[in-house]
RNA sequence: GCCGAAGUGGCGGAAUAGGUAGACGCGACAGUCUCAAAAACUGUUGGGGGGCGACUCCCGUGUCGGUUCGAUCCCGACCUUCGGCACCA
């Protein structure tokens, strides 16, 4: 009688004994090839749900399966702990957000140890916790002495009525504050900034790493290098010293067709160029465009408006004077904040010309053009037309032989413009890491000297549900002493974007509790960078492309000596339920819990693995769950009933185990392959169908013991990434020494998994019209015989005449015919 | 609007290199077991037509074209869905 499967029994058995055993845990070992794997560590949020699992238990097995391949694997975990929704969640709950968080990583680690993964939980770390944020103050004064932090003025979002700052989320809908419905202005305030823009071109740049492309293209967007022309055009008016408007323009072909040019609102010299004539008008409309919010601001559905300054400047290579309008469509914070508009080129400028009816003029002729009004905007290249000297060029030269004419001059030079801002990391939070900073009378801003670090965060202060920096409001935590001169000082009280902390968080795994420094400068050396990383591409332009630009910036520092912190990403898709992301706040998270607790950890990693391509996600469907539960009861009942078999010494037949043995080898070279490549699902079905095949066997029983034995061993051997608890289960009940997880991933004979016989199709005119088993060694000629001799491809041919016959080897006959 | 990915049975999906479309699983149907049900096991299962039958023919991978001996795969146009960006001069 075969014993059922206990799975919950099963897993917690051996999860206490790998945990007693420290299977997992890992040292630096020079005499194996070393591979980093890391998923993206998990937000503090609450529960684990279905979607982490979804992110964990395919990465688990793609790390143990290196593992077995013979490689020293790193496959840590940690916490990123920091951020709003822990302080929110104080807030509304009257519980610290320590406290809060503390509970969650308490929960999560559970979930994680349940689900089998193999980390080493030595090497955890948690973000929120001094021993970590120490380092990542550490890593901003770095920053900071090398000129990539720097504070400035930057415009947020303030509510007026609560005299605070609100963040992008907490402006709801016609700019109003969430909390008390006043209207949101923006406004100015100092901020802290990292000088990510430095390396721009560097960030680029994606030859070095093996990432799906749509990633890289989507950092080349974000990035968004534009070549162009920064030109100076004449400024002479009366009171103003100021000789020049600077605009950049990466169309310098059209400047023949100016007929106005723009400001930013923001833009510095808007208060001294407006005329009394105009200032009530520009007043009110400046004021205007603070009410508005950068979202509503930037967002393509709205009209553009503007109002005209009463100033002109004049373009410098036809001498035209042009009127000075301001528009909020120009951003203060791209190129110079101004730009030369060319209505009958740029559909933007077209729209605010018809509107204010302002003259459009056609410099690039469209094909055909007979000079007839434009009822668009003709962006595309053409002939240059009133240009003076250019006319007749095409208008793709005459960007050169402009851009030529104009540095020549001295009317401008030629610029690189990036859509990329530099990184705000100001928060105005409690929960997070304090900018080590202090202000003083005397000494002005004044860095916390390393020694002194960390700056606490105090478990004391009082948030107010304000949004302003609670900090703030903690006098204790507000008035120090100035390091530089001893005399009083005020730390700075402003938080830094949780980013930060996972900008770094994967050199710390490797000496997690390292006390000289973020990170042990040889375990760095013999860990980083990460080999495979895998996680959520709503990452893309955030975490992904902090933690670069982190890399280069260390690099340049003098501390680590690589270039790119990941060089392989795999993104896993997303898990939705009714349609929609997971989330605790649209209430529709699938917790993994109840279906571990009713089929077993194994059974849920599968099931995982087996719904579709990884990088796929979709609809989170349990329906077929319990195929993969009756697979597992089929893979343990056949191993254990081959148990009982008494399998002769030698096969029935040779042919017998020449099969057994070419279907356990041609498995073993499908899984490998499929899990190198993330393919969990199509790995799963060949281990399916190999289940079935054995199943077969298992009746027939006349299969060699060791052919037998060979198959089972493989069986359970590819199976253990997968479903780590039943393969170490089954491993030991076959008598086999523990653990499964120490035994490398069986490896293949080519011959054995070659095919020995092939099904040759026939096709006429490339319809199949036959299929016949034919040996693989078949030769071409052999093979055009067989086809041509087919009874059934005879009477397609009867009354036709074979034109030619295509070959293709262990696959196809086609016969060509008329 | 721009950039990117994807559309295959009732459902999730497979087809690694332009060469057997629908592997594997779910569901459904039929059967075995059972007093019965569940579970388990066995068989059938893209659509349509013909044959008592072993079988056989036609259609079929979002739509319409094209290239090719041959297209789920390559090219062009379009439709739909999803993701990203959204006045960046």
């Amino acid at each position: 009688m075969i014993p059922k499967y206990s799975a919950s029994e099963t897993e917690s058995k051996w999860q206490r004994k790998w945990a007693a055993d420290g299977i997992y845990h890992v040292r630096e070992d020079e005499s194996r090839p070393k591979w980093y794997e890391l998923t993206m560590f998990p937000y503090t949020s609450g529960d684990l749900h279905i979607g982490h699992w979804y992110a964990m238990a395919p990465a688990d097995a793609h790390a143990r399966f290196k593992r077995m391949q013979g490689y020293n694997v790193l496959h840590p975990m940690g916490f990123d702990a920091f951020g709003l929704p822990a302080e929110n969640a104080a807030i509304s709950r009257g519980i610290h957000p320590y406290t809060w968080t503390m509970q969650n990583i308490a929960n999560m680690r559970r979930q994680l140890e349940r689900m089998g993964g193999c980390y080493d939980w030595n090497r955890e770390i948690i973000t929120c916790l001094p021993e970590y944020y120490r380092w990542t103050q550490w890593l901003f004064l770095k920053f900071y002495h090398a000129g990539l932090a720097y504070r400035d003025k930057a415009p947020v979002n303030w509510c007026p009525n609560c005299q605070t700052v609100l963040a992008n989320e907490q402006v709801i809908s016609e700019g109003r504050c969430e909390r008390c419905n006043a209207t949101v202005t923006r406004r100015a305030i100092e901020q802290w900034f990292l000088r990510i823009t430095r390396y721009a071109e560097e960030l680029l740049d994606s030859s070095r790493i093996e990432w799906p492309e749509r990633i890289n293209v989507m950092q080349r967007n974000w990035i968004g290098r534009s070549e162009g022309v920064e030109i100076s055009f004449e400024l002479d008016h009366p009171g103003v010293e100021t000789k020049e408007l600077r605009v950049f323009t990466t169309r310098p072909d059209t400047i023949f067709g100016v007929t106005f040019a723009v400001l930013a609102p923001e833009h510095p010299l808007v208060e001294r160029l407006t005329t009394p004539d105009h200032r009530a008008e520009v007043e009110e409309y400046v004021a205007s465009t603070q009410h508005r919010t950068e979202i509503d601001r930037l967002s393509t559905e709205t009209e553009k408006t503007g109002v005209f300054t009463g100033a002109y400047v004049t373009n410098r290579v036809n001498g035209e004077r042009v009127p000075l309008w301001i528009a909020d469509y120009v951003l203060p914070s791209y190129g110079t904040g101004a730009v030369m508009a060319v209505p009958a080129h740029d559909s933007r400028d077209f729209d605010f010309a018809r509107k204010y009816d302002l003259p459009i003029k056609v410099v690039i002729a469209p094909p055909g053009w007979q000079g007839e009004e434009l009822q668009e905007a003709y962006v595309d290249p053409g002939t240059m037309v009133n240009s003076a000297q250019f006319d007749g060029m095409p208008s793709k030269e005459a960007w050169h032989a402009i851009a030529d004419f104009i540095e020549s001059n001295d009317y401008g030079t030629r610029t690189v413009s990036y859509r990329l801002r530099d990184w705000l990391i100001s928060r105005q939070r409690y929960w997070g890491a304090p900018i080590p900073i202090v202000y003083c009378d005397q000494c002005g801003t004044v860095p916390v000297p390393e020694k002194d670090l960390p700056v606490l965060l105090p478990p004391d202060a009082e948030f107010r549900p304000t949004g302003e920096s609670p900090l703030k409001y903690c006098d204790a935590f507000v008035n120090t002493s100035c390091p530089r001169c001893h005399g009083p000082g005020r730390r700075e009280t402003d938080t830094m974007d949780t980013f930060i902390c996972s900008s770094w968080y994967f050199l710390r795994y490797a000496s997690p509790h390292y006390d000289q420094g973020p990170f042990d400068p040889q375990k760095v050396k013999y860990w980083l960078p990460v080999d495979q990383y895998t996680g959520g591409a709503e990452h893309a332009v955030m975490h992904l492309l902090y933690a670069r630009f982190f890399v280069k910036a260390m690099r340049d520092l003098g501390l680590i000596d690589f270039d790119e912190p990941f060089t392989r990403l795999f993104n896993q898709g997303v898990i939705i339920a009714q349609r929609q992301k997971m989330s605790k706040s649209r209430g529709n998270v699938i917790n993994p819990d109840e279906y571990v607790a009713e089929m077993g950890a194994d059974v849920v990693r599968a099931y995982l693995m087996f719904i579709g391509p990884w990088d796929q996600g979709g609809e989170w469907d349990d329906s077929g769950i319990h195929g993969v539960k009756r697979w597992f009861n089929r893979v343990w009942h056949l191993v254990l009933q081959g148990q009982e078999i008494n399998w002769p010494k030698q096969a029935d037949s040779q042919e017998v185990d020449k099969e057994l043995r070419h279907m356990t080898h041609r498995t073993i070279k499908k899984v490998t392959g499929d899990l190198e490549r993330f393919h969990f699902n199509t790995m799963l079905a060949a281990l399916m169908e190999f289940t079935n095949y054995l199943s077969n066997v298992a009746s027939e029983k006349s299969a060699s013991a060791s052919a037998w034995r060979e198959a089972v061993e493989a069986l359970l051997l590819l199976l253990a990434p997968t479903a780590p608890h039943m393969s170490e289960e089954l491993w030991s009940r076959i008598g086999n020494t523990y653990s499964i997880h120490q035994q490398p991933f069986p490896a293949w004979d080519e011959t054995l998994a070659a095919e020995e016989r092939i099904t040759l199709v026939v096709q006429v005119n490339g319809k199949v019209r036959d299929k016949v088993a034919v040996p693989a060694s078949i030769t071409e000629a052999e093979a055009k015989e067989v086809a041509l001799s087919q009874t059934k491809v005879k009477s397609y041919l009867e009354g036709r005449e074979v034109l030619k016959l295509i070959y293709v080897p262990q696959k196809l006959v086609n016969v060509v015919a008329r």
